[in-house]
DNA sequence: CATGAATGAGGATTCATTCAT
DNA sequence: CATGAATGAATCCTCATTCAT
């Protein structure tokens, strides 16, 4: 008998699913997604969470069942973004030998990553720094994997002997990490207007930081 | 007689400011000065009107007598501080001739600030941007003070031949001011534990930039 | 057998509904229950909205979920409270021909509900006055029903011969209604001791009206 | 030698005493007059102390030497207020005989004083009832002294065989209370542009009330 | 008497989070 | 898993009142 009865809850999950399929987003993602445009919109303390559920489509409470909370949601959409951006960065750099090949690559990667999702940029250079207990609990690996990425180039420059040695790799990668994060919050707070520009200061940055990681003949 | 005859309400007056010399601190200084220390400690929004006013030693009441709200408090903040960096950097810079040195000069001064006064460091790169407010008001003028400076020595240097003039002043101007930027960011987050190697921060990233600003003789 | 599945989702609320229809309240119901009871014992300024959730054994947020705000908490209770009044009113004239019969059935009807209903009452000759939101915002419509019933039978009476129509129809729609807000208003003052008087108050002021309406024969 | 220390304060007095004098104002006139001229635009919850201080040209604190707090400068200015009312109503009165014509004077009285002094009628028929305050103290003695007029017209007239005998004299004198005040409130809120409506609207209750209180022949 | 800087109690409102359904 | 009604803690700011001058 118990054949017959229809299971209400799973059609209404068939369905779900099929309409998520076909969407081509599981519910985290449409969270994550919401998210991403009201948080870049807004800033931290002016979203809330009914702002991301309407959104995104689902109840307030279902965001519950997916993120820890408010903080968190912000912690974990950070290190879901900043995992693609990697992997970005690996697609750019993986058939450059040269160390200043690779920087100049990853400098545009990072201004065109900029230009091509604006509103990413904006929860990274903005809106993470809203959150006090971002700040807190992400003092140590805050942008660690990207400075790595910079500081492996760095490095390999100078064993190569394609930069100077005598300065320290932690501190540069930083400044440039400072730079590049500096260039791309003017450019977001303009309006964006001024579309080329981005693409052009990287190619400035790039001079000099190149000329300037050179090894110096004399001096 | 007449003339012996003591103005009361003015001694008064002039005890209450003599007092007040005596702390160094009129009550508004006192409240400004209570401010950067509990905000540098908490954060825009983990700090309560209260806290401030208690660590002023006055009631919650006496602040709105001297600033708008919240956020004004923060902006007027952000005002006194910067014109008095603002001073510094003058003073620092009077005696350089040469762009190199004004430069050098100006980048050592920025991050000896940041180790004389970590808190104000910390009000400036961590919470002014914690207040959706500021970064509304304040997006254009943000910065643009300390970036003229730079922009100043640049255009100096470049016309007198000691710089390359081939980019773009804004550009590099505004990258230098991102690389102290998250320097100093990074030092203060790292619980200002390496206290000497802000110093060679400084001088790494002197030697960088000085020697890619250089006029490159061939390429 | 799937015919007999019962829908759980359902049946939740209606045992949701049927426990409140045993209380005989929604819980908009139970707030403007509570709202009327502290309101008209403390008037508009000395309730809380504490005081009005504890009432009605909410939490203070609850409130803000059915009432925009404070002022227009007492702004929904006006007209709820006015259109039960104006149902009464429609009642108990729906068999009176003669619009002397009508007068005299409106103004008793009116007497009655302040009897029947003193907090009510208190809240519309007094607590709705104090809130200067209420006074700006209801400046045109404000008791614009009730006098339109009074103007109605002036009006009808006129055209029947039965009152003079000599005199202003909204003028004295206005003083009736003054008049016995005025009764109203000193009776619940008066801590509503004198519970017969109110009943005679209404003979009085009747026959004075209608004498006074009287067309009259030599003058 | 003491005659010739100058005592500032007792010049400054003279000062302001004569400044006073030649306004015709006394500092407690002064703050009266600016309290009826800012409550009657603002009610009494939208002024501040502040506001009437201004307004008077005094400190804050010194309205607090002339009254005891802000609840009680409105009942001071209320039996001020009351007071002058009274004296202009006696004046009127005082060359009637028969009661119908001294009923007459009075009503008439009363909406003339609404329109010379708009902003004393909008205190008393609008500001002093959104003191929660005064609604209490104020409860017994209200308007006890305009009431006893109009009873004292009653029982005269009735006395003298000018008005019929059988209906209540202070519900009567309640009720005629209630609609003038219903007609001044109606003209205050209409921002006064019917200018002639209100001593119209006189001549309609007059005619209304002395017919209605004509000992009726046939009944 | 007059001042007005300082006080600090007080409360409406918001919104992240929960949990019964 | 999903919902969204309900919760109630938490806080900025106002403003009547005081009192040192």
């Amino acid at each position: 008998m118990a054949y017959f009865v229809i299971d209400e809850s799973r059609l209404y999950l068939d369905e779900r699913l099929m309409m998520e399929e076909k969407l081509g987003t599981s519910k985290r993602e449409r969270i994550l997604s919401a998210a991403i445009s009201v948080l870049a919109e807004r800033g931290f303390h002016r979203t809330k969470i009914k702002d991301i559920a309407q959104e995104a489509g689902v109840a307030d409470g279902t965001i519950y069942l997916y993120f820890k909370n408010k903080d968190h949601l912000l912690i974990d959409l950070f290190e879901e973004v900043m995992s693609r951006a990697l992997n970005l960065f690996e697609e750019a750099l993986k058939d450059k030998e040269r160390a200043d090949q690779q920087l100049e690559a990853f400098l545009l990667t990072h201004l065109r990553i900029v230009e091509l999702e604006p509103e990413v940029a904006q929860i990274i250079s903005v809106v993470l720094r809203q959150s006090e207990t971002f700040i807190g609990e992400y003092k140590n690996p805050f942008f660690s994997e990207y400075l790595n990425i910079i500081a492996k180039i760095l490095k390999q420059g100078m064993e190569t002997g394609v930069f100077r040695a005598d300065i320290s790799i932690p501190i540069i990668s930083r400044a440039i990490f400072g730079a590049m994060d500096e260039l791309a919050l003017a450019w977001l707070l303009s309006n964006k207007r001024e579309d080329e520009v981005l693409e052009m200061a990287a190619q400035d940055v790039v001079t000099l930081l190149l000329d300037g990681l050179q090894i110096q003949s004399s001096e």
